[in-house]
DNA sequence: TCCGTTTTGTTCTCCCGTTCACAAACTCCT
DNA sequence: AGGAGTTTGTGAACGGGAGAACAAAACGGA
């Protein structure tokens, strides 16, 4: 789905993988706060909703932090696993379009505990300029450039009007964002070393409906 | 990621291509808005996103609704799509959790056009009660049961809390409902036979986030 | 120190999905 | 009617990920 083109490194962790480790780093906080030191994979594993010997092949991507015998402890296998994804720097983004989804996203908690700072908002439309949603001000998107300057903002989100994503995601790629998260629908090119990934609502409905359907047909057969 | 343990059927189609047919279904939507009669697997491919070959194969699994040489009638392939879907009937959905993305997902168009009917949006909160979301007015949780079984609801969305989704899982799976698209954090358990799917925001993020490194890493090297 | 227990890290095998490549089938032109 | 040109549908090769199974390593007790 994400389309990788820039340059190899040196360990290459697995794409699956990858998706999977901020699900660990999740449990592994719900741990911590919980107040359990240590794991073992097979705790940590139902905890994230995997097999463990999957767990502990993701995890020996990252190198061998575990203590045979013993298990992981909570809180270094958490710091390890935020350094390798990046999430212990403090990452700056600008959400484009700031509709009925746009508001959700600027007031969704999930993004600044996580790392990710909303440096600003941005919409097209000139009446919602100056509108604070989540303590910030709604500013034109022709700031774009200017903003991303000023922040080194290096993600961007778009949650514009199928229409306008294009236009959109050009006008990012142009002023040197090389991420995107994608709600608008319909594909997005973008050149090589931009990944953009995309989160499709009514696809995820779809799949569910297909399930749905085939449940129905094996009742009246 | 979406536990099947349900009665196989016949034709089973690969969970990947599943996942593909709606965007081809858009695709071949926008096209046939564009006045377009008859398309080539290379065009459909192009506008979906995906490999040509890749394209041929999942439509294979549906059945032979080319002509060679000529390529595929755009309006008759939409059909046929939507059919294996099942979005050509109509789906009765309810939202459970009208917070910020609830709010977003009451009024998102995708739903609606594509065969989903939001027949409820529900929370828990008192305050919320009454109030008029995209036409529709926010009830009590506790309404579940009696409208799931009023609208025959089989498809379920979950956008409140972390900690409250599970037992608004629980609750969802003991009226009948048998699969959930679920936007809070962490792992919901269910019983086999149900579906989940999970929409996870700051995780999407978070890969985005490890390619941006591994960008920046690479450009320092 | 030595042995049994626990748990990690890794190897091996299997399966699913992707891609290539080509034969079959259809259209159009002569 | 026949041949050239297109495009589908699919067989086969290939690559990556999932899970089982096990050896290596640490701990604890006698």
């Amino acid at each position: 789905m994400t389309a990788r083109t820039s340059t190899e490194s040196a360990r290459d962790i697995p794409e699956a993988t990858v998706a999977r480790l901020p699900v660990y780093l999740r449990a592994l906080t719900t741990l911590s706060e919980a107040g359990t030191g240590t794991c073992s994979s097979e705790a940590l594993a139902a905890a994230a909703g995997v097999n463990s010997a999957k767990l502990r092949k993701d995890l020996s991507y990252l190198g061998s932090y575990g203590t045979r015998g013993v298990g992981y402890d909570v809180d270094y296998l958490r710091y390890q696993i935020a350094r390798e994804i990046g999430v212990t720097q403090d990452w700056p983004v600008v959400i484009v379009g700031i509709g009925n989804l746009g508001h959700a996203l600027a007031n969704y908690s999930g993004f600044r505990s996580r790392g990710f700072r909303t440096v600003a908002l941005l919409d097209a439309d000139p009446a919602r300029h100056g509108e604070m949603v989540a303590g910030i001000e709604v500013q034109p998107f022709d700031d774009l450039e200017s903003i991303v300057a000023e922040h080194g903002v290096a993600i961007g989100v778009i949650a514009t009007p199928a229409v306008a994503a294009q236009a959109v995601a050009d006008r990012m790629v142009a002023c040197g964002i090389t991420s995107i998260l994608n709600f608008a629908a319909g594909v997005l090119s973008v050149p090589a070393g931009v990944d953009v990934r995309k989160v499709d609502l009514s696809v995820e409905l779809q799949v569910l409906a297909y399930h749905e359907q085939r449940k129905a047909q094996g009742e009246l057969a």
